[in-house]
RNA sequence: GCGGUAUUGGCGAAGUGGUUAACGCACCGGAUUGUGGCUCCGGCACGCGUGGGUUCGAUUCCCACAUACCGCCCCA
């Protein structure tokens, strides 16, 4: 094997590409009826845009992004999430003026890119799907996006699903629940993980978010954050938690939930399946949130957004596991069999003909025996066989062959070209 | 970035330090000189991930590398 593929990525075959074309199509079928419109962005940005948005302490920026100097040595990074790029082209397009109708409603799907070890389900070219609504702070439009969010899944059917929701406020909720944090960790500073240790004072709210068992301990009887939620923020969570209520739509909150990025607050929220497929427990198939500086930090005005991401992969293995079926057509209407050299002229026309009348045709291009060429149409689900030889030729008829039957009868070719279908179905 | 496991034909999968690397599927051909799904017969590994090393001799032992999978880290 001379070349494989880069580390983490992987080719999409027929066979599973329908698969993908099937999670698209509905996706783009249940966006539109929420009436979130496609929004195509660069799949590379200028690298501030993403450390920006992400922070640029962590890992994140350092370690996960797959990052360049071009030619002119501008410093680009391959898109590692949706987002960021979509706020940019919000700002850049000033999609934030007054004439856009809000909330401003995109989706996006496409591949993302992270420099990072693979998985099954995690690779470094992999795909998401994903929405961002801008313009409106109402609980109403988190709770949109959630259900559509959740609705989508169900509709790929997923049953086995959880929605877990949080808050994490805003500025005032989080400055406050941050000290309160800090104060309760800091006398067990020494105890904790080290990871948790860094993270203190950085970033106190990861610490919630540690699988390390010396942390869990002091996770459990943390403080929660919504005991130190502001009026105005618990109004919000309320309404959201009302909402989601009058939509049937079931819910747990995990108070300990996070996001690692500070533009975040407000309604955070995963979907988790319990599928074994993905790992132990539950774990994440959809994730979002509410997210308030973003559009600020990348040059716009401030405008709040509310979003979700999803991975195919995951959400192709986790379907593969569930033992769903996607709704494939594989079916060839029409194989036609040309016999010896002097029918290839006319089985390509009897082919084309076909495929004129908006069917699928498929011949044989290797010469191959009649026999040869019958076990193709088996194969291919073919429902017409069209076999066409010398004498067929010489007295201008075809021999139609029902292969569900097995019967076969005999047509003028002229009745073919005039109208395939209507022979068709007289056979 | 760290650790573990794996790598045999198009696919699945046995196997051994030593002259011919099982078997199954798929594919190709024949039995059926122009007709499928069944059956029978036959064919199908420039050789066991790549590169080194040990050895009289390695696909089988050792090392490195690559890739995949699992766990850690991370998960915007």
């Amino acid at each position: 094997m001379r070349y494989q593929r880069p580390k983490g990525t992987a080719d999409i075959l027929p066979g599973d590409s329908e698969k993908w074309q099937y999670v698209e199509k509905t996706a783009r079928e249940v966006f539109k009826t929420y009436q979130f419109k496609e929004i195509r962005t660069p799949m590379f940005e200028n690298f501030e845009v993403f450390s920006r948005s992400a922070g640029d302490t962590s890992d994140i920026v350092t370690k996960e992004m797959y990052d360049f100097h071009d030619k002119g040595d501008r410093h680009v990074t391959l898109r590692p999430e949706g987002t960021a790029g979509v706020v940019r082209a919000f700002v850049e397009n000033k999609l934030y003026g007054p004439q856009v109708l809000k909330p401003y409603k995109v989706y996006y799907m496409g591949p993302m890119f992270r420099y990072e070890r693979p998985q099954s389900g995690r690779l470094r070219e992999f795909h998401q799907l994903g929405v961002e609504a801008f313009g409106s702070e109402s609980a109403a439009l988190d709770v949109e996006v959630i259900a559509m969010g959740f609705n989508l899944l169900k509709k790929f059917g997923l049953n086995d699903l959880k929605l877990v929701i949080n808050t994490l406020g805003d500025q005032q909720t989080r400055d406050d629940y941050r000290q309160a944090l800090i104060d309760y960790l800091e006398p067990h500073f020494e105890e904790l993980s080290d990871d948790s240790r860094a993270r203190l004072h950085k970033n106190p709210l990861r610490v919630l978010d540690s699988k390390a068992p010396e942390d869990q301990k002091f996770v459990a009887d943390a403080p929660s954050i919504l005991d130190y939620l502001t009026p105005e923020a618990k109004a919000h969570f309320e309404e959201a938690k009302e909402l989601l209520t009058a939509l049937d739509i079931p819910f747990e909150i995990d108070a300990n939930m996070v996001r690692g990025l500070d533009y975040y607050n407000h309604t955070i929220f995963e979907i988790m399946t319990n599928s074994k497929s993905l790992g132990q427990g539950y774990t994440t198939i959809c994730a979002g949130g509410r997210y308030n500086g973003l559009v600020k930090e990348l040059g716009g005005p401030e405008t709040s957004g509310v979003g979700f991401g999803l991975g195919v992969e995951r959400l192709l293995v986790l379907m593969d596991a569930e033992s769903i079926e996607f709704p494939v057509d594989n079916d060839l209407d029409v194989y036609v069999v040309g016999i010896g050299d002097a029918a290839n002229a006319t089985t390509l026309k009897l082919a084309q003909a076909v495929r004129g009348a908006g069917l699928t045709a498929e011949r044989d291009y290797l010469n191959r025996k009649p026999k040869a060429q019958f076990k193709s149409a088996d194969r291919l689900n073919a429902r017409y066989t069209m076999t066409v030889g010398d004498s067929e030729i010489e007295n201008g008829v075809v021999n139609v062959k029902s292969m569900a039957t097995g019967e076969e009868t005999q047509v003028k070719m002229a009745d073919i070209f005039a109208d395939v279908k209507k022979v068709l179905r007289a056979n």
